[in-house]
DNA sequence: GGATTGAGTCT
DNA sequence: GGAGACTCAATCC
């Protein structure tokens, strides 16, 4: 008999279902388990006692993977091959609806599924108390799982009629420039399109070639930029680049994706993706919403509460991957730049530069600032002058210099590559792990690569592991004063509130006071808190 | 129609 | 020739 006519009605089966699902003492299992919270709570369900998604404990094992797939993880765990869903629908132009198949079909397919899963729970279960990763799963990820369903169901209000008139501001700039290109370069063509465009620089126009790409020439905006004294239609195609960019991935595109029902934009927080830890924001990606560029900076205006009546609280970390640094490399001199209150980028500039701290130029400072980062990133002498427009000896000495000042930097970071050597893997804080096979690479790229990667990521990763912890216990704080103001966003180092109006003030003290207080390291953490009218103003910018 | 490429946005 | 992501438009297959 076809699954549709069963005749059960779904009110009724939910009904049934409703409370051994919200109840907290019956321990659920399953895959992707912020999909099922979900759809459950479109049906006035809240899925309770959520505890192991095998997705994630897939994930914790090993975040490189490309995906965490019931299919593939079946395969690696079990060695099971999932039936396709194709071999019950078909596929092509013959596919049917899974309601067309017959009912006993269906029934062994979903108890495949069910039955898979269990069984994969137990073998992750056993792993992740073999590598050490449980604790990080059962006290972090996994109650993670429903702070990340919520913020998504809660979602972001956009303000709809300031980005039209800004899209129309830009069309009508857009057209304008457009038009001067075409008039410079004699002749209409896709500014858009790379292959053309190159085509009317470096062969109609002459221009020097700067670097290629792996099949043609190089059109971004670094070498642009080197081009565009040869050239007045440069700036233009520079100007063209950042607004056709800004107009479509944001402006435009952002409020086609506002819920009807809820006028909100239900980002999804990825909790399985990133190889460090991170989690990742898609359909849409609110993790990159522009602030570099004065034009870009004004779609942060558009993200607003629902309610006018209510505010936004914006809060982030201040330089915590360097914190982060100073705490696991114990640098003298970094822990005491962090707990004298410094401005570290200009401490690290009067070190490396030998003069005061009152005698720091901007220049210096800027440059101190972009070794500090370069450092986190494990950069390479070459990447420094590029960066800096110095020459390859001057960025030595300047690498040189730099560790010299701070020598527990130095040996830490060698002490990570050794680490990566010796086991094959590198951890954070929490004992996050990701493996590095490369490290002992014959190919010097792939090697150099991984070592980057040895540096990088416990830094990274134990950033992402202090923001995670911080997230939970300020969840755990709104419900435990009963507040109704919600967490929205995480920007890997900020989060982002919708705040009821008349608890602001606690809501300042809970954010501040979890975030900062989230571990104790050996240089204090701080937080920036701003409110506002918008995300902008949040921000404080 | 899906995959790839090149570009650009963020931390 | 510095880490980690996602999206868009054009183009390829």
């Amino acid at each position: 008999m076809p699954a549709q006519d069963i005749g059960l009605d779904r009110d009724w089966v939910f009904s049934r279902l409703k409370e051994m699902l919200e109840n907290p003492n019956i321990k659920k299992v399953g895959q992707n388990i912020k999909y099922e919270y979900t759809i459950l709570n479109n049906y006035g369900i809240e899925l309770n006692g959520i505890y192991f998604d095998t997705m994630v404990a897939s994930y914790l094992l090993n975040p490189s993977k490309p995906n965490h797939n019931l299919d593939d993880i079946a395969m690696e765990y079990l060695d099971y091959k999932m039936t396709p869903l194709t071999d019950l629908i078909g596929k092509g132009r013959k596919q049917i609806s899974l309601e067309e198949v017959d009912i006993e079909r269906v029934c062994r397919y979903s108890c495949e599924d069910a039955d898979v899963t269990f069984r994969l729970s137990e073998i992750l279960d056993k792993k992740l108390k073999d590598k050490n990763l449980y604790d990080l799963f059962i006290g972090v990820e996994m109650p993670l799982v429903t702070v990340l369903a919520k913020m998504e169901i809660a979602g972001v209000a956009l303000d709809t009629k300031f980005l039209k008139d800004m899209s129309a501001k830009m069309e009508e700039r857009l057209e304008a420039v457009t038009k001067e290109i075409y008039g410079i370069a004699g002749g209409e063509f896709n500014i858009n399109s790379h292959q053309q465009l190159s085509h009317v620089l470096f062969e109609k126009l002459k221009l020097p070639i700067i670097k290629r790409t792996k099949t043609g020439i190089s059109t971004d905006e670094s070498v642009l930029r080197k081009l565009a004294s040869t050239h007045p239609a440069i700036w233009l195609i520079l100007e063209y680049r950042t607004l056709s960019k800004l107009k479509s991935t944001y402006i435009d595109a952002l409020p086609e994706l506002i819920n009807k029902k809820t006028h909100k934009v239900h980002t999804s927080f990825n909790q399985t993706v990133t190889a460090t830890g991170r989690l990742s924001s898609s359909e849409p990606n609110l993790q990159n919403i522009p602030i570099k560029t004065d034009i870009g900076r004004e779609i942060r205006k558009a993200f607003i509460p629902l309610k006018s009546e209510d505010t936004l609280i914006s809060a982030d970390y201040s330089q915590i991957e360097l914190r982060i640094l100073a705490h696991f490399s114990n640098d003298k001199n970094l822990i005491n730049a962090f707990r004298k209150g410094h401005d570290i980028h200009a401490y690290t500039a009067a070190r490396v530069f030998d003069v005061k701290e009152k005698e720091v130029t901007k220049k210096m400072r800027a440059q101190a600032k972009t070794v500090n980062f370069g450092i986190i990133y494990g950069m390479s002498p070459y990447g420094l002058s590029r960066d800096l427009g110095i020459d390859v000896p001057q960025a030595e000495e300047f690498i040189e210099n730099y560790f010299e000042r701070y020598p527990g930097v130095k040996l830490y970071l060698e002490e990570q590559i050794e680490e990566a050597r010796e086991q094959g893997y590198v951890t954070t804080i929490l004992n996050r792990r990701r493996y590095i096979p490369e490290i002992n690479s014959a190919n010097m790229k792939m090697k150099q690569f991984s070592e980057r990667t040895a540096i990088n990521t416990p830094i990274q990763g134990s950033a992402a592991d202090l923001i995670k912890v911080a997230m939970l216990n300020i969840a755990k704080a709104i419900g435990e004063e009963g507040l109704k103001s919600k967490m929205m966003l995480q920007v890997h180092d900020e989060l982002l509130f919708e705040v009821k109006k008349g608890e602001a003030k606690q809501m300042r003290e809970i954010i501040k006071r979890e975030m900062e207080g989230v571990f104790r390291l050996k240089v204090p953490i701080l937080v920036r808190i701003g409110e506002g009218k918008n995300w902008l103003e949040a921000e404080g910018r």
